[in-house]
RNA sequence: UCCCCAGUAGCUCAGUUGGCAGAGCAAUUGGCUGUUAACCAAUGGGUCCGCGGUUCAAAUCCGUGCUGGGGAGCCA
């Protein structure tokens, strides 16, 4: 660096100031200046005066940018003046009270360093963008309001869900991602290999036993069986992490990788199930109104009008409870025309569902007891012997929330099930040794954690809700 | 996987009955200005998604493939 580099300038100002970075969100926080601050971030936009140039600077800490004042008696001026949208700077100089509208405080900037200038290919502009188009430069979308935002808030509702199961005593289960049973639940599965695939087309056919775990694995598409181990030794755990479903599944709720929140209670019936489901959602729901307030205000201005009202009845009305049984009356009562016939013993259809939560009773609706011909073998047979205790949470807008269950604790009658239905005994030696030694009744659920934050935001389509979505036919980024 | 819709400048879109490729914003240049999706002017910018067909002539009509969106199924 030439010791006439206006750059040099500006490194001799930083370490004769010795000021440390403060970041954007703090700003506003000051009742009065604490005058001389130091912020670094990235370009939004950058308008010119006479005789000094506006810019409007965003770190991403918060929604908010902070006006920078660059006057023309800076060395770098020129420089300054060439200023692009996406570009990243380090700003010092006085906070002062900014006598334009929009914002409480600017930074009359002492001094303004380039640390990165962008090429006018930069493909943010000012002004909105389509979300299918941000979807393309997803690797960029984090930097506009609306994502960041999103993001921000995503972050806040995973340390709100370790807070909340900590203080209910809950532990934290990490469940592992590489599973060796291939019939966890019905949904398609990613197979895991380390065989080479030329060399298992030359062979004709698979062999699994010379593959790394010496059988078939895959990856998880659910973390309850691990979960149910653990809670039946240390009470009340939970898993939450990576999931995945191989299944060719295109709409705006699915993706072939989210993340799941699967708590599981020792001594829980699926009452108290219920119990916790809801204390769940409006806790975190909660959190998030307190804790996000400028982020959702976005949501609510600019994504879904409805939203602070779909927020305060999830935070303050007590959910419906309902059995399937029931539930088929009221659809049946209702002599709405819908696509697909309603009868008992079926599985309900998205409009079935959409009616009773949102027509009927709106607000969100736990669904209990279904048929247990369309319920998996480890739920338990409830004293009826045609239900199963299985639990669905309906939320208006967003559908299935939580699936959950009572799971059957009685060795014989599990194991009646599991011939019935012609799984295998074996692969499953382990689980049914959980019922063999200590056996108790015990509950859990899963919660789809972007279609919870698809809930918060009012985000229609969940590629958008999640940093990096992968869809079938597209793994970019 | 099935049904419906769309694909035109960097972005958002218009394009009439098949007859010369357009606008706004963005970018670049200049002007003006305590501005704030700034404003004013000029300039540059096109594989009309790909392939095949019909036609004197295709962005436009037909077939097919790809990509994206909405809905359904599967589910969280």
């Amino acid at each position: 660096m030439a010791l006439d580099d206006p750059n040099f300038l500006i490194y001799n100002y930083f370490q004769d100031m010795a000021m440390k970075r403060i970041k954007i969100n703090r700003l506003t926080g000051y009742d009065t200046s604490p005058g001389k601050v130091l912020i670094k971030g990235w370009v939004r936009t950058r308008r010119d005066a006479k005789g000094f140039s506006f810019m409007e600077i965003n770190d991403g800490s918060c929604l908010n940018n902070i006006q920078v004042v660059a006057g023309s008696e800076l060395a770098n001026y020129t420089d300054i003046q060439g200023i692009t949208t996406g570009s990243a700077v380090a700003v010092a100089g006085d906070l002062v009270a900014s006598p334009g509208k929009g914002q409480k405080w600017e930074i009359q900037a002492d001094t303004v360093e380039i640390i990165s200038l962008a090429p006018e290919t930069y493909p943010l502009q000012k002004k909105r963008h389509s979300d299918e188009f941000l979807r393309t430069i997803a690797h960029l979308r984090p930097r506009t309001n609306k994502y960041g935002a999103a993001f921000r808030i995503r972050s806040e509702m995973v340390h709100a869900v370790h807070r909340f199961y900590r203080e209910k005593g809950f532990f934290y289960l990490t469940s592992p991602v590489i599973t060796g049973s291939d019939c966890e639940g019905a949904g398609e599965m990613f197979r895991v290999t380390s065989l080479d695939p030329d060399a298992v087309l030359k062979q004709g056919k698979m062999d699994f036993s010379q593959d790394f775990f010496g059988q078939e694995s895959n990856l998880t598409v659910s973390g309850q069986l691990s979960a149910e181990m653990f809670a039946l030794a240390l009470g009340d755990v939970y898993t939450f992490g990576p999931t995945f479903r191989a299944e060719n599944s295109n709409t705006s709720r699915h993706v072939a990788e989210f993340w799941m929140l699967e708590p599981e209670m020792a001594f829980c019936d699926l009452s108290g199930n219920m119990d916790h489901g809801e204390e769940l959602v409006k806790y975190l729901v909660n959190h998030a109104l307190t804790a996000c307030t400028d982020d959702l205000d976005l949501f609510t201005k600019f994504v879904d009008k409805n939203l602070a009202g779909r927020l305060k009845t999830l935070s303050e009305k007590t959910f419906e409870r309902m059995s399937y049984t029931e539930a088929i009356g009221i659809l049946e009562k209702s002599h709405k025309k819908f696509t697909y016939e309603v009868s008992y013993g079926t599985d309900l259809q998205s409009e079935h569902e959409r009616f009773l939560a949102e027509e009927y009773v709106k607000k969100p609706v736990f669904l209990f007891d279904y048929p247990k011909e369309i319920k998996p073998f480890y739920m338990r047979i409830n004293d009826d012997d045609k239900t199963v205790a299985a639990v669905d949470l309906l939320v208006p807008g967003i559908g299935e929330l939580i699936g959950g269950s009572q799971r059957e604790e009685r060795l014989d009658v599990l194991e009646s099930r599991m011939a019935q239905m012609k799984m295998p005994k074996e692969p499953y030696w382990w689980y049914l040794d959980s019922r063999r030694y200590g056996s108790v009744p015990h509950s859990g659920f899963g919660l789809g954690f972007e279609r919870f934050l698809m809930m918060v935001t009012g985000i229609s389509n969940i590629r958008d809700v999640i940093p990096f979505p992968r869809t079938p036919g597209s793994i970019d980024f």
